[in-house]
DNA sequence: ATTTTAATGCAACTTTGTTGCAATAGCAAA
DNA sequence: TTTGCTATTGCAACAAAGTTGCATTAAAAT
């Protein structure tokens, strides 16, 4: 079940995604709105959004969960993603709109998956 | 820092791998060898595996950690390693020796990628 | 057999995330 | 505008995965 009501957590949790270009893992969120939201109420309103294809998640490197707004997700489809890039420098994470292309496994069907690519960002690099 | 003396933990936990073909979990591994082994020095023993380069390991689409015997990893060159397949159906965990290539990405450095496949096994597609 | 010290077990702790429940606050209808 | 319904929230307590410090045990070198 999605968000059905327009509330303070709500506002401040799309503010956050508003400001930040990539994504943001939970821990962060919770760093950043602890004083305004709880931090159950910080979960609870982060899965509706997913399940209104608002934002989508991901697992990162270190088990923990990271947050980011949707382009193109549909509801519910929220699998086969695009990848994900994190700067080994900095710690940015960012979606990437580029295809990795899953070759044929034989014998077993392939449904999704999920990519993260370490390196440096742009400003990293440079 | 490694293994240094052939200690009852390290065996036992070595024969999980043996018996295993695919990736094991820690919790599945606390599960099977916690009447026998401690679970900080299972975290610990499996750490040394890694760092000798015995088994290596990733995160599952859960947070929770996976290892699974090294096949060609060096000592300390456990980046850019090979893509995992989980079947959405059983559960289990595989090493894949296929090669996913990674385009490049426009003014980044790529230095390694995480790749988790989803779908059903050769068991559980047939 | 003795000594050295790596490895272990235990308890307590940390971090990330979840659950139950009473209190609060959107918002639709009156 | 006020009322009433119920989604949402905060709190406390819990749960699961993993870590740390420290005293004890046991490889293995002498």
């Amino acid at each position: 079940m999605g968000i059905t009501r327009k509330t303070k957590s709500v506002d401040l949790l799309l503010q956050e995604f508003d400001k930040e270009s990539g994504a943001i893992s939970t821990t962060t969120l919770i760093d950043r709105l602890s004083a305004e939201i709880n931090k159950t109420t910080i979960y609870r309103v982060l899965d509706k959004l997913e399940d209104d294809a608002i934002v989508h998640s991901f697992m990162g490197s270190k088990g923990v969960k990271w947050y980011a707004k949707c382009q193109g997700c549909a509801k519910h489809d929220h699998h086969d993603v695009h990848p994900h890039f994190q700067c080994s420098n900095c710690g940015k994470m960012e979606c990437l709109s580029i295809e990795v292309s899953i070759p044929k496994i034989e014998d077993r069907e392939v449904l999704s998956s999920r990519i993260l690519i370490q390196g440096k960002c742009v400003e990293c690099s440079s």
